[in-house]
DNA sequence: GGATTGGCTATTTTT
DNA sequence: TAGCCAATCC
């Protein structure tokens, strides 16, 4: 193989880059921190770097991507097979928790798991949670549901933090159910969200031999949005690491928004501290390649209210003049907001001829999406809305999967006594409560208790050996259907289109007619990617970590609403934050925690430093809050931006 | 066992 | 306001 240089495909290759993109890409060896402000061509950097490492001869299984969401993983993956021709499927690009799950498939017999786990998402963490309460007797009064997960969680994503001294009554209960719920999720077969991280940095822990054989593995690592990983996701990339130190992180402190999530800022902060000086290397990207320079301006001078920041943030820099300021626009009520932006997007798609994919409106909540839907709703604006109440957590949706979880598994207790009872099989709460104890006290799963119907009577007893007979001639079958088929029969075999209907829930019907479609066109895609057929395992797996921008397509000619929080690492050419009031925005929860209102404050950074032409930034003096009329102050964000880049409409 | 009602409360962001 | 839960009634 000639060298890099000179080969006419790597040079183009490079040739594409800025001088220090070229540098923070050939840079291969040893710890690289890239430090990248918004829109400096981050996701090139890290593409290039891939192709570039191919281009030297190493192997693509030699390569580990780690990134944010699953659409972020594809695409990269799809830009890295264009730069070198080619697919690369022993390259690895995914998500830490698609990473953590396949590692946990292939090695679940060292954790005493079969291979055919399920993943409790939080939901169903939360029912577990509910269900050992109940069946402890607790007084659900003085111990949240919600308080005892938020522990759990924080447990397993910081698994280095000393144990706890707390001893008082209630923090020992707390810990007393964490551990029933660690072996409730063992024999449900069953790992949670947290474990997926959690877990497979055990697994390297208690099996050296292991770990070396991911450690020669992975010579080259690479982890994007590295401001917002935790403290277990530092751990596990640090250990993979360990032998080869090629690790690459990307981040920026600026974007780092999700430490209500346990994102340790202190991760990209201190990266260096683990390295030898000597080898360590460092790069800023500062030139934006996005937005005019106005727009940077702004968000460059809003952000700069911020006093924690531990690092001088570098300014980033820009060339493109706009005439365009920052517009803000103070509407009466939310309605009066909701038309400005419905107006304005009218016009600028009017005299522009821009498609309505070019617009997004960003919220705070989700809560807020609800008015500006019915406004665009009105004046027929395509759109549409992502994250909220997911398609995937909605009743119906996760009914049907329950049963397709329990076919695969049915020791998943969540999902069994989810559906036990849907349709009505006069298996009710008794029964169920009754069952759930006398199998947990025998320290089976509840399935066990179904399969022999063990202490139950009457027409409880009929419902449930029917419910059985269902599942045990489902998974009978399930290898010699194809996933379309096995949904659509099993949808039918439950009559659950009758049962909704006798529900008086006609309207979710759609939601049926939908799932199933979306079957469909997953089995469709994995064929025009040349993949073998889906199992119910991959389909399941795939769903349950989908996150929500995943499914976004700009091709649609939507104008896409969204939260803050989704829009990191997305670009629009026209963008609109709504709802920029004291309470909503920052959030009223962030008050009185400085470092929360300077997150409050990075999240709106993340948010201004989309737009790629113009942006909007709207609020009202009056708004229905919590069904109540109130008052609403300006954000103080409005007044931290410097004047000389704004425009107030209107005026 | 199952449906209905009424009261309460929480209201941020998500892999 | 809406969604959740517990108590109540059939």
């Amino acid at each position: 193989m000639s060298d890099p240089f000179f080969d006419p495909d790597t040079h183009l290759l490079l040739d594409q880059l800025s001088e220090v993109q070229r540098e923070a890409v050939t840079s291969v060896d040893g710890p690289v921190l890239i430090l990248a402000g918004a829109g400096s061509g981050k996701t090139r950097v890290i593409t290039h770097r891939i192709a570039y490492l191919l281009a030297r001869g190493v192997q693509p299984a030699e390569i580990l991507a780690v990134t944010f969401t699953n659409k972020a993983a594809r695409e990269m993956r799809e830009r890295v097979d264009r730069l070198v021709g080619g697919e690369n499927r022993d390259l690895w690009v995914t998500t830490f928790h698609s990473l953590g799950s396949r590692l946990l498939r292939r090695h679940a017999e060292f954790l005493n798991y079969d291979s055919d786990f399920v993943i409790y998402d939080r939901d169903d963490m939360l029912r577990l949670v509910k269900r050992i309460l109940k069946d402890g007797g607790y007084d659900t009064d003085r111990i949240k549901p919600a308080e005892v997960l938020s522990r759990i969680e924080h447990w397993k994503s910081h698994p280095d933090e000393p144990e706890d001294e707390d001893d008082s009554f209630l923090e020992k209960t707390i810990r007393r159910i964490a551990v029933r719920y660690q072996n409730e999720l063992k024999r449900a077969n069953a790992f949670d969200f947290g474990d997926l991280l959690a877990r497979p940095l055990q697994l390297f822990q208690e099996q050296p031999e292991l770990l070396a054989r991911y450690q020669d593995r992975w010579r080259y690592i690479l982890v994007d949005e590295y401001q917002d990983t935790n403290r277990v996701q530092y751990l596990l990339t640090k250990t993979l690491a360990g032998k080869h130190k090629n690790l690459c992180v990307v981040g920026d402190e600026d974007q780092s928004i999700y430490s209500w999530r346990g994102a340790d800022i202190r991760n990209i902060l201190e990266f260096e501290a683990d390295y030898d000086p000597a080898e360590f290397r460092t790069f800023h990207l500062v030139r934006n390649y996005r937005s005019p320079r106005v727009i940077l301006e702004a968000a460059q001078s809003l952000i700069l209210n911020n006093r924690y920041g531990h690092k001088k943030t570098q300014p980033l820099e820009s060339d493109r003049e706009s005439p365009w300021k920052v517009t803000c626009f103070q509407g009466r009520d939310a309605r009066a907001e909701a038309s400005f932006l419905r107006e304005r997007i009218q016009d600028i798609h009017r005299t522009t001829g821009a498609p309505y994919s070019d617009f997004a409106v960003f919220y705070r909540t989700h809560a807020q999406s609800r008015l500006l839907e019915e406004a665009l709703h009105l004046s027929n604006l395509p759109y549409r809305v992502f994250g909220g109440p997911r398609f995937f957590e909605r009743m119906e949706v996760k009914d049907l999967l329950a049963y397709l979880r329990i076919i695969v598994n049915p020791k998943d207790s969540v999902s069994l006594e989810r559906v036990i009872n849907i349709p009505r099989r006069g298996v009710g709460a008794t029964t169920l409560d009754r069952m759930a104890l006398a199998a947990s006290e025998a320290g089976e799963a509840l399935w066990a208790r179904v399969e022999r119907l063990e202490g139950v009577k009457g027409k409880a007893r009929k419902g449930v050996e029917a419910f059985r007979d269902l599942i045990v001639d489902f998974r009978a079958r399930k290898s010699d259907m194809t996933l379309p088929a096995l949904v659509e029969e099993l949808v039918n075999a439950i009559d659950y289109r009758p049962f909704l209907i006798e529900q008086g829930r006609d309207d979710r019907l759609e939601i049926v007619d939908e799932f199933e479609s979306l079957v469909r066109e997953f089995v469709l895609e994995m064929e025009t990617r040349g993949e073998a057929p889906p199992s119910l395992e991959t389909f399941l797996e795939s769903v349950t970590l989908a996150s929500g921008v995943d499914t976004l397509d700009s091709a649609q000619g939507q104008i896409t609403l969204m939260t803050l929080h989704n829009a990191k690492g997305l670009e629009f050419p026209f963008v609109f934050i709504v709802g920029m009031e004291e309470g909503i925005f920052p959030h009223a929860s962030a008050f009185s925690d400085p470092h929360q209102l300077e997150e409050e404050r990075r999240l709106c950074y993340v948010g201004m430093t989309r737009a790629m032409q113009r942006l909007f930034l709207t609020c009202c003096g009056f708004r229905m809050v919590r069904g109540r009329d109130s008052f609403q102050m300006p954000s103080r964000f409005l007044s931290e931006i410097d004047r000389s880049t704004i425009s107030v409409y209107g005026k």
